[in-house]
DNA sequence: CTTTGTCCGTGCGATACCGTACCCAGCATT
DNA sequence: AATGCTGGGTACGGTATCGCACGGACAAAG
């Protein structure tokens, strides 16, 4: 029942051979699951958990492009027969997961169809979800990026509340502290969320979804044509 | 010889195959070659021209998050089995290219597994870009980064010379015009660029790439990793 | 109960942008 | 010579950020 999206939609022998070799493992917050440049060893497809894609350039610190729960997978790029990663992913909420060691996942992608057709459309989604995340730096402002961010994690987290600090969040955006700070306080007083200590609580979801920016949207429907 | 990468590095029967299917045309300037949402009829192996990938949010304006010359293809998605482009692509300097229809590629696709591979790295490399672009964005002021525009174009028309207005430019890295006028003067006081009226020479191209950000670099390298 | 660390709010000056508007120089058209 | 268009330089106030520093509130640990 608890799955990933990406297995459940393959048909049932694809689906079973995948399950077999997948092993159920536990993602632990703050864990690196791939650093940009370094070989991948594993594909995680996320249960419960959730990750982060960030993006790193020399000199700065790193920032956000991506997010992935249960509708992907982490270390897609060995489906491209690439095994240099090119984010850095770091799981943002703990949970379950299944994983699949390189050697056998390039196995089961010889063997699957289907299984390369849905990663297909799934690189598509982020591609799309890289693209947007671009424009969405350049063009909006801080409160309707939080708001997203929280939408988007809320999604992934499958709950109302879940752990971040604002300093966490201010490295995920790439700004200031104070600019979270600023941008939530705003977002509490509206009453759409709540925050104390680093734990947030999504008290107004439509509420939300009006004061994020365009880009939530944009990202849900891009993955709704594929899926 | 003066023909495609990615076509170039294809086995001789696999290559042959292909260009039997291309068409050759030339790109003019301006010309959009897919637009968000809207499905590719073709797909674009630049020769001379090159072509620039832009992100579209509404209400925005445009912003450029990659660039193609005839390293790569023009509508990677097709590859992906998806027909909807995800970005917008315009010709950016004018040229000739081979163009392929959708359904010719899809076919050929199933027939060439060297095609099928250089396609998914390139892909792998593109992805790169976008997240590049992305961070790049954030933590990069206007001088580096025309610099690094400058770069990239001067590779893709290879030519020391070309044509671009500071309005373009501006609107390419989602800036103001007068912010591309200072940052232009200054490079252009600096020795390294001459322009006037739309037509923009490079002097000290290695200057250039100093006063340019890491970002083209690591562009470069991750092709180079593929190719 | 104090200490230490984490988390969050505030204040302040600096800066890299922004939007807008105007102006001038070249060039082409008439 | 008059006109219009395009490309590019200048000026000015506005603002969304930045970096940094401080202080308070709370919790877990000693």
């Amino acid at each position: 029942m608890s799955e990933n999206h990406l297995i459940e939609l393959l048909p049932r022998a694809d689906g079973k051979r995948l399950l077999a070799i997948c092993e159920p493992i536990q993602l632990v917050l703050s864990e690196v699951l791939c650093e940009p440049g370094k070989p991948t060893s594993h594909v995680y497809f996320p249960v419960d958990g959730f990750i982060s894609l960030i993006a790193t350039l020399s000199g700065h610190p790193g920032l956000e492009v991506g997010m992935v729960g249960r509708e992907g997978l982490v270390g897609v790029q060995l489906a491209l027969g690439v095994v240099n990663s090119p984010l850095r992913a770091v799981v943002q909420g703990s949970g379950a997961a299944l994983r699949v060691s390189a050697p056998a996942f390039r196995a089961e992608l010889l063997l699957s169809a289907a299984l390369r057709n849905h990663l297909d459309r799934y690189l598509y989604v982020l591609l799309a979800q890289l693209a947007t995340s671009a424009a969405c730096l350049r063009f909006h402002q801080i409160g309707p990026r939080l708001a997203r961010w929280l939408l988007m994690t809320q999604d992934r987290a499958h709950s109302d509340s879940f752990h971040v600090t604002q300093e966490f969040l201010a490295y995920m955006l790439g700004v200031r502290r104070v600019g979270i700070t600023a941008a939530a306080m705003h977002l509490q007083r509206d009453g759409l969320i709540e925050y104390s200590r680093g734990e947030m609580t999504v008290l107004d979801r439509s509420g939300l979804e009006r004061a994020a920016c365009a880009c939530y949207q944009t990202d849900l429907q891009a993955y709704a044509e594929q899926f």
